[in-house]
DNA sequence: ACTAAATTTGAGCGATCACTCAAAGGTGAA
DNA sequence: TTCACCTTTGAGTGATCGCTCAAATTTAGT
């Protein structure tokens, strides 16, 4: 029994936050929607129950792309540390990406969102926490083992890379190119190679 | 002759400039800015022409105030160096700020605004150029008068200190508390300091 | 008072917003 | 073939969008 559906979920979601993410929650209206994922009113609604529930939706999916990103420069990498150095340095890749997608979409929704969707805001601001949590510890296991000084605050520091991400992606969203953004991402990553033990 | 108008158009733009800047382009309605303003929609129109017009305007009032904040910091020190640097460490005090005006309206705006409405983005993307540009010449006479070494290169540099402030405007709309964003502006304060040559 | 210019007013324009639902269409089991 | 089940369909919902304009209101000069 049962008809089955046209579409393929995943492939409808990757399009809706490829969407969302360019044009921003109010930026985005449903008959984009219905164009980008090639789906009736109906069906979006019976798929993803609402407009904002598919932006949550989007939103999670992203933070799982970006923060997988992230872990896999650490597992990469000979320790953590220089994982989060080398993800640093890969920011300067970003020129590859049209400017609407360069900034990650958390960072935009918390801009973007300020009192009218307290959830979606919440949804968003989790994301950058989770990110920040995790510096904080890969920073603390890099001081334990000796591989940054005792002096380093490893959420302080954690702070300031965080600053440095998303400060890097919003510079990259004005549209420069392929070298500029290569050459301070490599300027960010070399200061936090400086940090180290002169020994490790 | 000539009826006079019952509001003025500075406090009124200043208005609308909050409202704009809280909640975004798309995310402000006529409606809310009637209310803001206490304007009815044909006065609005006869004064500021368009929604994007009045977004517009808005954006060029905030400018002003920002590069402003800026140049005085600049002025006020001993050196322009140092007025940069003080400027950044004066970020701490965003946390006086509503989280939704912490971030400031160029940024935020090069963010919403990717391909509907060209003229909007390119009137933020050059502010937020104009700062980098004013960045720039401080370098450039510092390290003319060798407050800075040779070894910087100025725009590299501004590229730099942008990031640094995007950055940590973005972080700082996530809401930390005074004490928290005090600490990282000013980890990112003395490594400014730092790049100054030893006697100078 | 009267008039002419400048301004506010606010009902309401067509368009678009997010969203719904009765009808039509496809599917597998019997 | 039939039937129950699930899905798509897309015209249409009321609300809101940005915006207009004829009428009312306030001024200054005469």
């Amino acid at each position: 029994m049962t008809r089955q559906a046209p579409y393929n979920r995943d492939h409808a979601l990757e399009a809706a936050l490829t969407l969302f993410w360019r044009k921003g929650y109010h930026g985005t209206s449903l008959k984009d929607l219905e164009a980008a994922l090639n789906m009736k009113p109906g069906s979006i609604y019976a798929a993803f129950k609402s407009k904002s529930d598919l932006f949550r939706a989007s939103l999670d999916q992203h933070a799982e792309l970006n923060l997988g990103l992230l872990s896999r420069c650490v597992a990469d990498a000979p320790t953590p540390y220089l994982g989060v150095v080398d993800f640093i340095r890969q920011l300067g890749n970003l020129a590859e990406r049209p400017t609407g997608l360069r900034a990650c979409m958390a960072m935009k929704t918390v801009l973007e969102i300020t009192d009218t969707d307290p959830e979606l805001r919440a949804a968003a601001l989790e994301q950058l926490d989770k990110v920040e949590t995790y510096l904080t510890a890969v920073f603390e296991d890099a001081r334990a083992t000796g591989e940054l000084p005792e002096t380093v605050e490893p959420a302080r520091l954690a702070a300031r890379v965080q600053i440095y991400i998303l400060g890097f992606k919003v510079n990259a969203t004005r549209g420069g190119g392929n070298d500029s953004l290569r050459a301070v991402a490599d300027d960010l990553a070399d200061e936090l190679l400086r940090l180290r033990r002169a020994d490790a």
